[in-house]
This record gives C-alpha cells, sequence and structure tokens, in this order.
DNA sequence: GAGCACTGC
C-alpha cells in the first residue's frame, strides 16, 4: 500500500537544508533550553536505568501518569544510544493530533525539524523523510495498516505502543500481532507504554516481568465527593459551579455533562443564575465544548480569562483525553458518560449513558491540576466511587468486529477465533460478523478471505461500505463518482449545525438541495454544489454547513478515489500478467516508459472511470446501485408507519433528521445508512428504493 | 415531532 502524500511541498533537498540550518541558527537559543528542561523532567534520573531495562529484554511495559515525559523522552534515548540500530522507531497514538504535535515539539528538542530526523504519519498527511527519518510518531491506525503490507514490519527496529490504556480497538490488536511478530522477529524490541493502573494485565499478556515505573509531575488535587446522592445531577452540577464561582479562589472551571444537549440545557441555566448576580460580583463566563460544534466555536472554550473574570467550560468527554485546556482549577465531575454499545443480536449501536470507570474518574480530576494544585468535585458519593469498574469496558468488546475481521484475514491470520486477544470478544461478536463478511463474499464458506475480500481490505472503510463501492462499479460504472461521493458523506458526521434560536430548521436547508427521495442524494447534491462553489466559506456559512467536516468529506472522498484507482490497476495488472504469462519479460526500456507514463495513468484512469465530481447526477443509477449494494440496510413500511429491518427483523422510526421523517405517504421500502438506539431505534440516511429493486434484494 | 459521546484508517 503506497500512501498518497496530500500536502508535500516538494522542497529540493537543497531547499530543506538551508531550512535546518536556518532553524539551527535562529533557535540554538531555544535548543539549549529545551536541553536544560529535558535534564530537569523526573524522568532524566531514570534514564540509565530504563535504557539498561530496555537493552536487556525484549519486551518492556512502562507505566507512568501523563506529564512524566516518557512519551517524547524515552525515544530520544532510544536514539541517543543507537538502540535504533539504523532502523526506525515507531511511537504510535491513538490520536491523530497528538501524533503531531508530539513529532513537533521532539523535532524541536531534537534541534531539527519535523519531516527529517523525527516524522510523523496520519491519515491524509504525513511527513517522512525515507533516508533521514529515525523517530516516527504514527496513529496506531496507521501502523495496523502496514501490518497488511508488510506483516514482518521490517522498517522498524523498536515499536512503542504508547497510551496503551485507552483500550482501542487499534492498538489492542497491534499489541497482539506484535506478540506474535516477537516469536518471528528476535531482533524487535517492544516497548508498551501505559497509565500505571493498566499495566499489569499488560506484563502478564506478554509474560513479562519487565515492569519499569515512571513517578509523574502533576500538583496535587483536593478530591471532594457528595455527602448523599442527588436526584438530579444538572442541578446538582449546576449548584456546586455557582459555589465554587463565589467561595473559591481565582482559576477555570471545567464540568463535565453527557451530551450537547445537557450542555445547552445547563447553558440556559446558568445565563438566567448570572442575571441576578450582584453587581459587584466577579464575572462568569461560559463557553461550551463538544464534537458537533464547529470549530471557531470551540475555539472560544481555549482563550485565555481576562483578569478578574473567571471562565466555565461546559464540555463533553472531548475534554478527557482529546483536548487540554489550560488554567482549568476546578472540576465538576457527574461521573457519567455517553458511550456506544454494539448488540450483536439485535444488530444495532446504542448510546448509553453509563457511570465513568475509576481511572477515567482520575484523568478528569487530573484537568484540574496541570498547571497549579486544583480541586475536583465529584457530585456522586465515595461509596459510589469505591463501586466503580476499574476501567472502561474495552472497545473490542463492544464494537461490530466486520472490520476487525475482516482486516485479520487480510494479514493472514486464518483462525481468528483462536487469536490471542487481549480481552477476547463475546462469541457472538464473531458469528455474527463472519456471517456478515460471507453474505457480503468477502470470506467464502470455509471463512478464507476472497479476492472480493482482499480488495475491500484495501480501502480505509467498513466493510459495507467498501463491499458497496466495489459492488456500484459492477454494476453501473457510470455510478462510481456519485457513489464515491454518498460514501465519503456518510463517514461524516454533523454536515450542518443550526445554531440554537436560528428561525430556520434542518429541513429548510435540506429541502434546498433534495435531490429524489433521498437523504444520500441530497447531501451528494450539496457536496457537489460546495465543490463547485466560489465562495466556499460563505456557502457554507448561508447553508448552516459545518465547513470542517464538508472538508473532511471532500478529503476522504480524495483519497477514496486514489485508492480505488489503485485497485483498478491492480486488476489490470493481473490480466496482462496473465495474457504475458507466455511472452518473454518486458524490456528494461519498455519499463522506464511504463513508469514514465504513470504520472498520466491516474489522470488518465480518473477520466476513463468518471470518478471525479460530476455535475450531473443520475438519480436512478445511483439508486440501484445503491439497494444492490446496501441491502444488508433494506427497510420494509409497517402499516403504523414504522419499519421493519429486513435482515435483523427489528422496527425501527426514521430519524427526525431526515429528509424522508416528513415525506406523505411513506415510502414502503428503503435503505437506511444506520441504526442507533436512543430513546426509540431510529434510521438515518435514508433512500427510497423501488419495489422491484427490493423484490430483487430480498430474493 | 425528536435530538449522537469520542476516536481512527
Amino acid at each position: 500500500m503506497e500512501i498518497e502524500k496530500s500536502q508535500s511541498p516538494n522542497k529540493s533537498t537543497v531547499q530543506q537544508q538551508i531550512l535546518v540550518e536556518k532553524n539551527k541558527n535562529g533557535n540554538l537559543g531555544l535548543f539549549n533550553k529545551l536541553q536544560k528542561e529535558r535534564k530537569n523532567l523526573p524522568i532524566f534520573k531514570h534514564r540509565q536505568g530504563l535504557l539498561d531495562k530496555i537493552k536487556s529484554n525484549q519486551i518492556s511495559v512502562i507505566a507512568g501518569e501523563t506529564g512524566c515525559g516518557k512519551t517524547t523522552q524515552i525515544p530520544q534515548y532510544l536514539i541517543e544510544e543507537g538502540l535504533n540500530k539504523n532502523r526506525m522507531i515507531a511511537v504510535t497514538q491513538p490520536r491523530r493530533v497528538a501524533a503531531i504535535t508530539i513529532a513537533q515539539r521532539v523535532a524541536q528538542e531534537m534541534n531539527t525539524t519535523v519531516g527529517n530526523k523525527v516524522g510523523y504519519s496520519v491519515r491524509f498527511e504525513e511527513a517522512v523523510d525515507k533516508n533521514n527519518t529515525k523517530l516516527l510518531y504514527m496513529t496506531d491506525g496507521m501502523l495496523l495498516r502496514e501490518t497488511i503490507v508488510d506483516p514482518n514490519l521490517s522498517r522498524f527496529s523498536i515499536i512503542v505502543i504508547d497510551e496503551a490504556h485507552e483500550r482501542t480497538i487499534n492498538s489492542d490488536l497491534l499489541i497482539s500481532l506484535l506478540k506474535q511478530l516477537s516469536e518471528r522477529r528476535k531482533d524487535l524490541k517492544i516497548i508498551i507504554m501505559s497509565a500505571t493502573i493498566e499495566t499489569e494485565k499488560f506484563a502478564n499478556f506478554f509474560e513479562t516481568e519487565n515492569i519499569i515505573y515512571l513517578e509523574g509531575r502533576c500538583h496535587p488535587i483536593e478530591v471532594f465527593y457528595s455527602k448523599k446522592p442527588h436526584a438530579d445531577y444538572l442541578d446538582a452540577a449546576l449548584n456546586t459551579i455557582l459555589q465554587i464561582h463565589f467561595e473559591e479562589q481565582d482559576g477555570d472551571i471545567l464540568c463535565f455533562l453527557v451530551g450537547q444537549e445537557d450542555i445547552e440545557d445547563m447553558q440556559q441555566m446558568l445565563e438566567e443564575k448570572i442575571e441576578l448576580f450582584p453587581k459587584e460580583a466577579k464575572k462568569l463566563n461560559i463557553c461550551t465544548l463538544y464534537a458537533a460544534l464547529p470549530s471557531h466555536l470551540q475555539l472560544l472554550a481555549f482563550e485565555k480569562s481576562q483578569e478578574g473574570e473567571r471562565k466555565v467550560v461546559l464540555s463533553t468527554n472531548i475534554a478527557e483525553t482529546s483536548v487540554t485546556i489550560d488554567g482549568i482549577k476546578y472540576v465538576v465531575d457527574p461521573g457519567l458518560v455517553k458511550t456506544r454499545k454494539y448488540n450483536p443480536n439485535k444488530l444495532i449501536e446504542m448510546l448509553l449513558v453509563v457511570p465513568v470507570s475509576k481511572s477515567s474518574a482520575m484523568q478528569r480530576a487530573g484537568r484540574a491540576g496541570r498547571q497549579s494544585a486544583g480541586k475536583c468535585f465529584r457530585l456522586y458519593t465515595k461509596y459510589t466511587h469505591d463501586t466503580l469498574a476499574e476501567f472502561m469496558l474495552p472497545e473490542i468488546l463492544r464494537s461490530n468486529l466486520s472490520t476487525v475481521i475482516l482486516q485479520m484475514k487480510a494479514i493472514g491470520i486464518k483462525d481468528v477465533k483462536g487469536f490471542q486477544f487481549i480481552d477476547r470478544p463475546h462469541e457472538d461478536q464473531f458469528i455474527e460478523s463472519i456471517e456478515n463478511l460471507q453474505q457480503m463474499n468477502a470470506l467464502d464458506a470455509n471463512e478464507n478471505i476472497t479476492l472480493h475480500g482482499k480488495e475491500m481490505a484495501e480501502l480505509p472503510l467498513e466493510p459495507i461500505y467498501a463491499h458497496f463501492m466495489l459492488v456500484a462499479f459492477a454494476t453501473n460504472p457510470n455510478s462510481i463518482s456519485v457513489v464515491l461521493s454518498a460514501i465519503s458523506l456518510m463517514q461524516v458526521e454533523n454536515l450542518f449545525f443550526i445554531p440554537k434560536g436560528a428561525k430556520i430548521s434542518l429541513l429548510d436547508v435540506l429541502l434546498r438541495f433534495q435531490l429524489g427521495n433521498s437523504d444520500q442524494l441530497t447531501k451528494v447534491n450539496m457536496l457537489h454544489q460546495y465543490y463547485l462553489a466560489k465562495n466556499k466559506k460563505s456557502f457554507c456559512k448561508e447553508n448552516f454547513i459545518n465547513q470542517k467536516n464538508i472538508k473532511k468529506a471532500l478529503e476522504v472522498r480524495q483519497q477514496l478515489e486514489n485508492y480505488f484507482l489503485d485497485i483498478l490497476k491492480k486488476r489490470s495488472k493481473k490480466n496482462q500478467k496473465q495474457n504475458q504469462a507466455n511472452i518473454q519479460q518486458q524490456s528494461e526500456e519498455q519499463q522506464i516508459q511504463e513508469e514514465l507514463a504513470k504520472g498520466n495513468t491516474l489522470k488518465k484512469l480518473q477520466e476513463e472511470h468518471k470518478t471525479a465530481i460530476q455535475q450531473e447526477i443520475n438519480t436512478e443509477e445511483f439508486i440501484s446501485c445503491i439497494a444492490k449494494g446496501l441491502s444488508v440496510k433494506a427497510a420494509k413500511l409497517n402499516n403504523d408507519g414504522t419499519y421493519t429491518i429486513i435482515r435483523s427483523n427489528i422496527q425501527a422510526y426514521i430519524h427526525p433528521e431526515s429528509l424522508l421523517f416528513y415525506s406523505k405517504p411513506k415510502p414502503d421500502y428503503i435503505i437506511f445508512n444506520e441504526v442507533v438506539s436512543t430513546i426509540k431505534t431510529y434510521l438515518r440516511d435514508i433512500t427510497e428504493i423501488s419495489f422491484s429493486d427490493f423484490k430483487e434484494i430480498s430474493k
């Protein structure tokens, strides 16, 4: 798999060299200062001990809280000692932003620029120099994809899995694969880094006793519990915020709430209270923070408080790990979180509000002590705290396994059920997903991966969408442009943002772009109009579009298009090879000619296969493709206006955000994109299909 | 006439 560089300005090496030199001279002061800082980190005292242990063991588990410097320092120590032995060190992170910013920081400390000795590799973006990069920070997903192409991960001599305690599917899988790989590659060193409380688990998994504990450097945090449980957690949070504001010293407040709705309610309640503040009272500014909020509004939460004013940030879980707000001194933690859970028997995802784990509670409290001593107010009793689970349920135990299994099969793991997971998913999860992959013909009756399955695995999509894309192309090659757009849009949430109190509804906006009886086509129409719009910013503003997310949809589309054309190239190469089996090998000159032509092939392929965004959208072609490609997501209207999902026989409602929520009469047959259970079971993103299409797929 | 947390390829 060759990853396209999406934004390499392709500077000549000379230019790069000049840049480095400039950086060196200009920042010598900075460099010296950073070197001093590095030596003052608590981890520096342990440098030699750490290195000795890592040298004498193939596998090391390192325990240390955030802020002890393990992520930035240990990789540098390894390089200073030459332990990388002329190959690269990979350090994985669960999040893109972390991989990029840490790489930048470490590059500074090593007196170089990112993309030279230190690089990063994340989706859509990489800064790596094949000949120079020694230390590569990457998302765990990127390293996982690399294992499909090179199961031995041969360009690395040391692999560091950071934040392993977060137990993402990707890091869990990587750790299992690394255990297998450690048998084949005795020269590979593996380092697992995790928060303190989870280290035993990893050490047991690797059957090692080589655990290294590092002390953190966090300011003290005083934790308070409620005396008795609260009936209404929003009310309790409101009172606590006001109490802090009037009784505690300067410092901003961070309050964790479960979702957008609660955040908006709380905002309103607080505003009403602030109205009643006495004139001489200190000013309290309210900021909100959640993923669906457009970035320019998110940024307000990060602005520094004015002297004599206080800020309260009402945030979802996004502030627990994904972002850090400076200046927080007080944390209000109701102890709840909204999580997604997959039910393999019902084949639906559910959103549940559940109590946090002890480790989450600790992480939240830690948000109060980043700059100085802080306080955390837990809105539950000490007794309740003691009954909390130690950790959140690992992601792999609450997810659909289709992606995981297809990936494992593509890597070459035949016996997925016998695979050694850190925590083994439930049998039902395996059965359901394997069946699902077989229905898509990604696996054959013997559970072996098919050619179709291999092509699906190359696409960075859930198997169902990869299947849809390939089936759509096989059914009607002309539809591929629209299908690419539709799939890309289905990968992105929160395309629209309609501020509270706006005089327009989401339906009004959707109607501006309506195409057929289809949310997907309506959004495709919107995407294509955005693509053609001269002033994209005002286009978004006029149509309440979240520009960050529509940009992402276009990025995804570009990447999918590239991968798709790669698949077509591979197919034609295969055909050629078969045809040429008896003909003598190509001459060297021919090969050179081909290489030269490669630059043009992509464009030619693009034109040939009509993958580029087109102005004309053929509604009928798309509908028959979606009916075929997403046939597992078909549903039929009942007399009472509800729908029955064909595959699972579950009853569901059309989601109120759908264009078809209001349509009368309701369509008899539909394809939906997603089913989610909140108060009711809802179908989201819906396309009406015809009876004949429906009959075709329910055969 | 209801309302989805977060992340990744």
